[in-house]
DNA sequence: TTCCGATAGTGGGGTCGCAAT
DNA sequence: ATTGCGACCC
DNA sequence: CACTATCGGAA
């Protein structure tokens, strides 16, 4: 059962540093960049890399070096400080003052001017073809295999070496140039004129477009999602760019839930170390899934029984696998007792 | 006062690359 | 050749 | 990506 992404409490949280860095392709880590958005959008169900959105003609805009450090951090090694997006809510924005676009499913890319830098900061090794002819002003995107080839565009940038036949596959599908000064209604023109420009099929503007409001966002959330896009991105167009989380980007998304039942408590590490790190649940079909994020300190001290039924929430299924992507514990299902619970009659009541 | 945004720290599956087997 | 692990993506 | 749990400052 598909419920609309509303409510649900929220509260997001960072990323961990994780120092150490291995050889993947991403090299080292790099200095402080910019922040800008968090993944997404784009246009309608086309998939075609061809046509660029022409514009007409505008400033290029600004100074490349624009980066504004969220904080100080000039010096090199700086964390990176990407905005990220909250989850819209009923009701909780004025969605007249906002852009709507597609969230594409892929590896953020950020162009800083000279290469492509990935989330925390890592370069992203592109071949070189692929941003020849790349001005120096700082663009922000989602590089893109198509709709559910998430798995496609997170090989192709784990590659040490890049693999044409498989850059070739991908987009830059970019939705906002950082250095700019100026709103997003703004930034927006100068954008998709930026692109027009390069006339590099691979690079995309995403599109974006207005909503008349909740009702009408949530059909074209279900129109989307049902043509395998991941959800939809909301911009606040009288906002300058802005690193960190704010009410200015905002992600549209559906969950559902399901059910399993509790075949073994994991053990927890870090501070939850002798506790349960996660509930390892058998679902209907047999396969087990492993259900660590969504529990509580409490729950992970007194965990629900082996043979409990618990409720989980997750969006969509890993296009290998099968299994739920971004599966989180839920809540127990209270009328399903354990084993050696006395009778109560709960045998199946249809749900 | 409440609430928001930033931190710190846990957890998942999937992918790659290196080390150990 | 297989397995395990860390580190990164989401 | 998902989440819980805190904390300080803005609203």
């Amino acid at each position: 059962m598909k419920i609309p992404a509303l409510h649900q409490v929220q509260r997001q949280a960072a990323p961990v540093p994780a120092v150490g860095r291995q050889h993947w392709p991403l090299g080292s880590k790099a200095r402080g960049w910019i922040g800008a958005v968090a993944l997404v959008c784009t246009a309608s169900a086309a998939q075609a890399p061809t046509a660029a959105p022409a514009a007409p003609a505008a400033a290029l805009l600004a100074a490349p070096d624009a980066f504004a450090p969220p904080k100080s951090a000039a010096a090199p090694g700086a964390a990176p400080a990407p905005a990220l997006a909250q989850s819209y809510q009923r009701g909780s924005v004025e969605l007249a003052h906002y852009w709507v676009s597609e969230k594409y499913d892929g590896v953020r890319a950020l162009w800083d001017g000279r290469r492509l830098l990935s989330r925390q900061g890592l370069p992203i090794r592109a071949p070189a073809w692929f941003t020849a002819g790349w001005p120096a002003t700082p663009m922000d995107g989602e590089l893109w295999a198509g709709r559910g080839r998430f798995a496609d565009a997170q090989s192709a940038v784990a590659q040490t070496v890049p693999v044409d036949t498989q850059w070739r596959t991908l987009r830059y599908m970019v939705f906002d140039l950082p250095a700019h000064p100026g709103s997003f209604d703004q930034r927006l023109p100068a954008l998709n004129a930026h692109i027009a420009g390069l006339h590099q099929p691979w690079v995309q503007a995403v599109a974006q477009w207005r909503v008349a409001g909740h009702d009408a966002l949530m059909a074209q959330l279900a129109r989307y999602e049902k043509a395998g896009a991941e959800g939809l991105m909301l911009r606040r167009g009288d906002a300058p760019h802005r690193a960190g989380r704010s009410g200015d980007l905002l992600k549209v998304k559906s969950f559902e839930d399901a059910e399993g039942v509790v075949v073994a408590h994991l053990p927890g590490q870090g501070k939850y170390a002798g506790q349960t790190g996660a509930l390892l649940v058998e679902l209907p079909d047999g396969q087990r899934l492993r259900l660590g994020s969504g529990l509580t300190d409490a729950l992970r001290r007194a965990p629900p029984p082996l043979g409990s039924t618990v409720t989980y929430r997750y969006n969509g299924l890993h296009a290998g696998s099968g299994l739920p992507r971004f599966a989180r514990f839920w809540r127990v299902r209270a009328d399903v007792p354990p084993p050696g619970a006395p009778a109560q009659d709960s045998s199946k009541k249809g749900r």
